[in-house]
DNA sequence: TCCGAATATAGGACAAGTCCTATATGGCGT
DNA sequence: ACGCCATATAGGACTTGTCCTATATTCGGA
């Protein structure tokens, strides 16, 4: 449902068409809403059938035809009263958590083995969030503002992601040294 | 997909029924791993459809009949091989971080009540994890170790999430005072 | 010269998850 | 006395998201 409203709030910034919201999907909101191409172009089809985008096609000579979209009066409605309505309560799934959770056959180096991988695409994540959040505009608006806050969400993550995959890691490494 | 990996990893530690299943998850696995009901029945047919378990019905007199299920060897052989598997890049979906995106139009102080619901809700789950952590067992085997892992995992994000939000809502608040 | 990437939109098939309801009974609180 | 909760399983309808393919052209690199 709420790719729905990521699509009207960036439509509400500007006019774009689905290509162009395939784009800021993928350099701007991609961790933490991924956005598949197929699910954008139904998302605006159904969002036009509800009246709450309204498309003109602009015809161009080599490519494809663009179709823009604009927000209409419905859909700003829709999205101030997605943006005020009450938190959801947070139901996310962690696949490594849950692996982990099972993990203990794999025996106390196959653990730390998981634990190394997962460190590194944390710490590639991580450098990924870095070279955006320093390549990023000056903070003036208070929407600038919140776009980089959720650069800094997604840093804070990681940073504690791999603080305790550290933690872990030690703790597991020690344990099986005075076992031995 | 993994709902099945998880259901074999539980029939794994010990065989269960459905009903069980949904109780395991609900008190071990509940903050990283959701599970249906309904979900989790049709998961239990498909994996007996597909050879991965097998259940014997324990009748009962006054209750409804009981369908225990357990692990069979193909089963076993899938739940190492998933445990095994390269780690799937990490696609989670963050509805506040979506939300926050896009929540200008709300102003500076509507996004600090925002930002104070959402802290609430993140203290009010680290205290449950508190409390869980708290009454966890010793940390004998490895299992038991991965499983508090888990909880551990949880507790480092939640106060990463409201250290964030923090210092967040000070910067907010601070540029507020000063614009004044 | 050929292959792939970028531009631009769209449909089919499928997987996974959510929500609601149904069935049947016993125990507990108010 | 009445309703709700726990026990126990299951199906229907629906939403959302994923993956793959199709179409059509242009440009750049190997």
């Amino acid at each position: 449902m709420s790719l729905l409203h990521a699509v009207l709030g960036f439509v509400a910034i500007q006019p774009m068409t689905g290509y162009e919201l395939g784009k800021a999907f993928s350099t701007t909101a991609a961790h933490f809403w991924p956005a598949d191409q197929s699910q954008l172009y139904r998302t605006l089809h159904r969002a036009e059938a509800d009246g709450l985008v309204e498309s003109t096609t602009v015809e161009q000579a080599t490519r494809p035809d663009r179709r823009l979209y604009t927000l209409l009066e419905p859909g700003r409605e829709a999205l101030e009263a997605w943006l005020a309505s009450p938190l959801e309560p947070d139901n996310s799934r962690e696949p490594f958590l849950l692996r982990l959770f099972f993990a203990a056959s794999l025996g106390t180096s196959g653990v730390i083995e998981l634990l190394d991988q997962r460190r590194s695409a944390a710490v590639e994540l991580l450098t990924t969030l870095d070279a955006l959040a320093s390549s990023a505009p000056r903070k003036t608006s208070l929407a600038i503002q919140l776009q980089y806050a959720t650069l800094e969400s997604g840093r804070a993550h990681a940073r504690a992601e791999i603080t305790w995959l550290d933690e872990l890691r030690a703790q597991l490494a020690n344990h099986k040294e005075s076992a031995r």
